[in-house]
RNA sequence: GGGGCGGUGGCGAAAUGGCAGACGCAGCGGACUUAAAAUCCGCCGGAGGAAUACUCCGUGUGGGUUCGACUCCCACCCGCCCUACCA
């Protein structure tokens, strides 16, 4: 049929240079046609694209074209997450400059982005290592400080003694609590950090109402915040410090008969008395050295120390004994607990093991009494309060918070003798953004004697990383090896200053970015305010699911605290976010370096060329599913666009006219657009190509017959090109042009159906007796109710099933079944 | 322990509560070819059956709702991922 066959290496090189040439993917500002910012999630330049980046990239590029052919002014940029460990990690590894090394990979990466025949416009790339991006990255640190949501303290972290580095809570993986990177398990550390207080917004991050996000994303993100209804209730020492703690239930309190603080309690040496001394001082070194694995894996068996101090429970006056646990952590609540033996397990096992007393204070609905030696277990069931002086016979029940008639009495009761009060607490922590890392944007501030702690003035932003500098860490910041670094004048007095040596996670450079693509090159502020008017906020964001609990908390915050400044007026960076699965490697594992099993995709392009890729990547799987990779089925897809390729470029000629055949193709034709339209909106990827290679099956055997007429055989090509431009651009672009069509058709409005073409004729009515199928006939599809069943008492089959019975019920479904029911 | 996602032919998968397996891959048989590749035609869940007649079984397991369940409900098993002594 063909002379010639199609050649992807040529075909893909020419429209790529046309494409540039006539700024096909410039996108402008358009008040004439709705905007539609879509967003994907930017890849960390460290080396070559894999696979998982095609299979998150194609689609929505896929996506954003069928928006642009659908009329909608498209936003579709991309950039480079250029900062982090990834990236300086891989550049220590080939002992290179992260700069040039990743500048590097930023140039290839760009060339292989460029080669899959994505739309996005480079001239709004943005590069979060670029001074020009993260002079602003230290803009908003500033702004954030200035509208007290930046603070410093001494904190315990979680530090990798491999990398030398702290570790954002979101970098330590796995059960072993190991370190992201490169493994090794995590340790403790206390430095001095800067944080974000991300907590400010707890409470707004679980309000989801004005998103359309994923329902497991905001499941994962509740969790992640991890809101808890009770009480602050303040235990007072012997020696008269206040011991705040909290509890989710207060009403237990009658019962709380010792307290635990956390080994790393500020109070522990002040409660410990001196024959007490050395074993605490013994346990609190133990609890040190213990990864988190260790300190919080379920099973292990609870151990702690006397300090020989004593609190007063509040609500009975009782001397409790205080302890030290390493099952109470610091990094919750306040670090300290009021042990309630008798109604919760860790407390029970505690109690049991130490022989501390165990006082129930709920009273099982079924039972008489309740006896301490009998219990083999905590009580954690509903019933009624008892040995809880006014409270007692209060009803207990299974409800959260102030739900649970016990909890409200409690909490009135605290309130009313003010030694408590209601609380929600959060899971959820402040956000720790000091690295001790080089490549990263330095955080703009300077420590003075006079002044104390002092931001760099806006004009003298950016505060650049200097090229002097060691980078390999030593486990100081890398940035105090550099005297012309850290040697400074206060901006305020002028005295001698030091700078700050840390650099800001590269999670809060990647927090906004989708606000610097508007204009990269803006110098007035972090974007262009006309541009952010017209375009923000992103209208479909896509990206993996991996990224739920820290990058789309992130974000979120950082756009709620930006609108608080006043500087965008929307509470939500992404309206709409879907996400594709992970590709996972051929073995059934995540993709990693370190396991070996990252597939290139560079070799199958080179063998079946970009459009080909794409279409399998679409096909293979359902997208927000992903699975493990195997190209065995790239065949598929290939003889797709070959027979595209031919059908398209076939003379053809109605030989012997026909008017079914002509009615057959056009309804086909019809079917196929309505068909593409529904799922590239849903982003039903493979059900769209499935349904192109049955428009081409179709149009190959009319083609064969020579039946339908020439005008609906050129529809059915013409407007097959047009639905399948969006999944692979370049074949399409090639043979729009042999068809002697305008450049280009990546400008052609989506095609339409019409349904009265589009609608069946005759349909296949499904005959049932009591709901097993046992005879099927063609009928016209308006059928009738009553012909339908009719027809159906009339089969044979029907007949012989229905053994002479009566039928009860006749079911008919319209276009689909009838069921004889008897 | 908590949460999320999933379990359908040899494989990837499809199916507003309505013909289970669309669309592909692989395989098998045939055509073309000196041969292979490519291409084309046919078959392709299991069992029985000469059969494109028909019948039975079949979507992880067991129940339930329904005229009808891959789909909804309850209980459970398995796999993967996240989280975890969260007071």
């Amino acid at each position: 049929m063909s002379e010639s066959k199609y050649n992807h290496a040529e075909v893909e090189a020419k429209w790529q240079e046309k494409w540039n040439e006539t700024n096909l993917y410039k996108q402008v500002i358009d008040h004439s046609k709705p905007k539609h910012y879509a967003l994907t999630m930017l890849p960390y330049p460290s080396g070559d694209l894999h696979i998982g980046h095609w299979y998150a990239m194609s689609p929505s590029d896929a996506r954003a074209r069928f928006m642009r052919m659908n009329g909608y002014n498209v936003l579709f940029p991309m950039g480079f997450d250029a900062f982090g460990l990834p990236a300086e990690n891989a550049a220590i590894k080939h002992n290179i400059n992260p700069r040039k090394w990743t500048y590097a990979n930023i140039e290839r990466m760009r060339k292989q982005l460029q080669s899959m025949g994505t739309m996005f416009d480079w001239e709004r790339e943005a590069i979060s290592c670029d001074p020009k991006y993260y002079k602003w990255s230290q803009w908003f640190f500033k702004k954030l400080y200035e509208h007290g949501l930046a603070y410093r303290k001494m904190s315990a972290v979680d530090f990798c003694p491999s990398c030398n580095t702290t570790l954002a809570r979101e970098q330590v993986w796995g059960d072993d609590r190991h370190c992201e990177r490169c493994g090794t398990p995590v340790i403790k550390k206390n430095l001095e950090q800067w944080f974000f207080k991300t907590t400010k917004y707890a409470e707004e991050l679980l309000d989801f109402s004005q998103i359309d996000w994923p329902e497991p994303v905001k499941v994962m993100q509740k969790n992640w915040i991890g809101r808890s209804e009770g009480a602050e209730v303040v235990f007072r020492t012997e020696q008269g410090d206040e011991i705040p703690v909290f509890t989710t239930r207060p009403d237990t309190l009658w019962g709380a008969t010792f307290m635990v603080l956390s080994p790393e309690h500020p109070f522990v040496e002040k409660v410990t008395t001196p024959e007490q001394a050395t074993a605490v001082a013994e346990y609190q070194e133990q609890a040190a050295r213990l990864t988190d694995i260790d300190r919080e894996s379920e099973g292990r068996p609870k151990t702690g120390v006397f300090t020989g101090g004593y609190a007063v429970n509040p609500v009975n006056g009782e001397r409790i004994p205080i302890w030290i646990a390493d099952y109470v952590l610091m990094s919750y609540g306040f670090g300290a607990i009021m042990a309630v033996p008798a109604h919760d397990e860790r407390d029970f096992e505690f109690a049991r093991k130490f022989g501390l007393s165990i006082v129930p204070v709920i009273l099982p609905e079924e039972m008489e009494s309740i006896e301490t030696d009998e219990m083999e277990t905590a009580y954690v069931g509903l019933g009624k309060m008892i040995n809880s002086g006014p409270l007692d016979d209060t009803a207990v029940t299974n409800d959260k918070g102030r739900q649970n008639p016990s909890v409200a009495a409690a909490i009135d009761f605290l309130e009313e003798h003010d030694i408590g009060q209601e609380t929600i607490n959060y899971k959820l922590r402040d956000w720790l953004i000091s690295r001790q890392r080089y490549w990263g944007a330095p955080i703009p501030m300077v420590y003075c004697d006079n002044c104390g702690t002092v931001p760099i003035p806006d004009e003298e932003l950016p505060v650049l990383l200097p090229e002097d500098s060691e980078f390999a860490p030593t486990g100081e910041s890398p940035l105090k090896t550099s005297p012309s670094f850290y040697e400074t004048t206060c901006p305020s007095c002028q005295g001698k200053a030091i700078r700050e040596t840390d650099t800001l996670d590269g999670f809060l450079c990647s927090s906004w970015y989708q606000y610097r693509y508007l204009s990269p090159d803006y110098d007035e502020g972090p974007f262009d305010p006309t541009e952010a008017a017209y375009w923000l906020p992103v209208d479909q964001y896509t990206g993996g699911i991996e990224h739920a609990t820290m990058h789309l908390i992130y974000t979120r915050f950082f756009t709620m605290a930006i609108r608080d400044m006043g500087l965008v007026n929307f509470t939500e960076p992404m309206t709409a976010l879907f996400n594709q699965g992970m590709v996972l490697g051929p073995d059934g594992e995540k993709m990693s370096k370190s396991r070996g099993n990252v597939v290139s995709p560079d070799n199958l392009v080179e063998q079946y060329g970009a459009d080909t890729v794409r279409t399998y990547l679409m096909f293979f799987a359902r997208w927000e599913q992903g699975g493990p990779w195997n190209y065995d089925g790239i065949k598929g897809p290939q003889r797709l666009l070959f027979d595209v390729w031919d059908v398209a470029r076939a003379e053809y000629t109605a030989v012997s006219e026909s008017p079914s055949a002509t009615r057959d193709l056009r309804r086909k034709t019809h079917q196929t657009i309505r068909k593409m339209t529904q799922d590239l909106e849903s982003f039903a990827f493979n059900t769209a190509v499935a349904a192109i290679m049955e428009q081409r099956n179709v149009i190959k055997a009319a083609q064969e017959k020579q039946e339908a007429s020439v005008e609906a055989m050129d529809e059915a090509i013409d407007s097959l090109l047009l639905v399948v431009a969006p999944i692979a651009p370049y074949i399409t672009e090639e043979l729009w042009a042999l068809r002697g069509h305008g450049y280009s058709i990546h400008q052609q409005s989506w095609p339409s159906w019409d349904e009265e073409i589009a609608r069946e004729e005759s349909i296949t009515l499904i005959l049932q007796v009591n709901g097993k199928v046992r005879d099927r006939m063609e009928v016209p599809a308006d059928i009738a109710d009553e012909a339908a069943k009719e027809a159906a008492l009339a089969s044979e089959n029907v007949q012989s099933h229905l053994n002479g019975k009566t039928p009860r019920k006749v079911i008919y479904v319209p276009g689909r079944l009838v069921n004889v029911v008897v």
